[in-house]
DNA sequence: GATAGATTGTTTCCCTGTTGACAATTTGTC
DNA sequence: GACAAATTGTCAACAGGGAAACAATCTATC
């Protein structure tokens, strides 16, 4: 079988590792969210509420979790007939301002902790100062 | 808005960020192969092939590539249409060696560079040493 | 103010990947 | 050897996400 040799490149061994890892990782919290009928972008847009702490639009969702309009209206679709966030009329009318409500919140309340063991459980073969040193990498590779 | 109180959590920032980070190199990775048509995963069959330096079957490409049988049929129905591989047969009948062919290694060869550079960019934030680090921080989470 | 161009959310269509069912084949056990 | 169980590849059905087209609305320029 004909073969291509390959220079070993430190650059595409590092790059090829990140993909799998996050790969996998994105996996696992896909499957972890399914119990509650979620995929991790579901979960995700409920995080992006609660940090900004007031209702924000569809778009700026979109924007703060890397996905296209058409998919933050799905995603918003399933939560609100979960009763977990609301669509709020805003002053300019193209705009529907996503608001978390009680019931999201208290969801949120309940499940965070097992989320907060299930990544620490992903990360514990690496010890708290590696930890932190993979965030101060990662930091500049998010430009 | 109602809100809750999210505990800084160094596991899980560092967790967030190599999905966040995982999930860009993917997207630019695909866009990337797009320009012939393949998608990165049809790449990586390809070196995957390349790499084992023989014929193997598609549940072996699957397993190394993490990715189930029904798509790695799929992958190797198009590699196959644009005469990069062969299902060659095997003793064990049930099974498809898959093979590169002159053409696939031709391709690989003339398109690597550009992936190589690619790449280099991609890390290019990071000094070599730093990259090294990535690196064996990763090699401990892919137990 | 009127009109052209941008912006927001929605809908439709498409592409990639998974799961489950299936046929063909092999392996293991009696 | 015969029959159950496991393995491999394929196919059909389905789900998640993106791009493009669309309507409603806002902004800017005249």
């Amino acid at each position: 079988m004909p073969k291509v040799k390959i220079p070993n490149n430190t650059a595409e061994q590092a790059l090829i590792k990140l993909m799998r890892v996050g790969d996998r990782l994105w996996r696992e919290s896909d499957e972890r969210f399914g119990q509650w009928g979620l995929t991790d972008n579901h979960y995700n847009v409920l995080r992006i509420l609660n940090g900004a702490g007031e209702p924000i639009s569809q778009i700026e969702i979109g924007r703060r979790m890397l996905s296209s309009r058409a998919n933050v209206t799905k995603l918003i679709d399933l939560l609100e007939e979960k009763k977990f966030v609301n669509r709020l009329n805003c002053e300019d009318r193209r705009v529907k301002l996503i608001a978390l409500t009680e019931v999201g919140a208290k969801f949120l309340g309940e499940t965070l902790r097992q989320i907060l063991e299930a990544a620490e459980l992903s990360l514990k073969p690496l010890t708290k100062t590696e930890q932190k040193t993979l965030s101060e990498l990662l930091d500049k590779l998010l430009h």
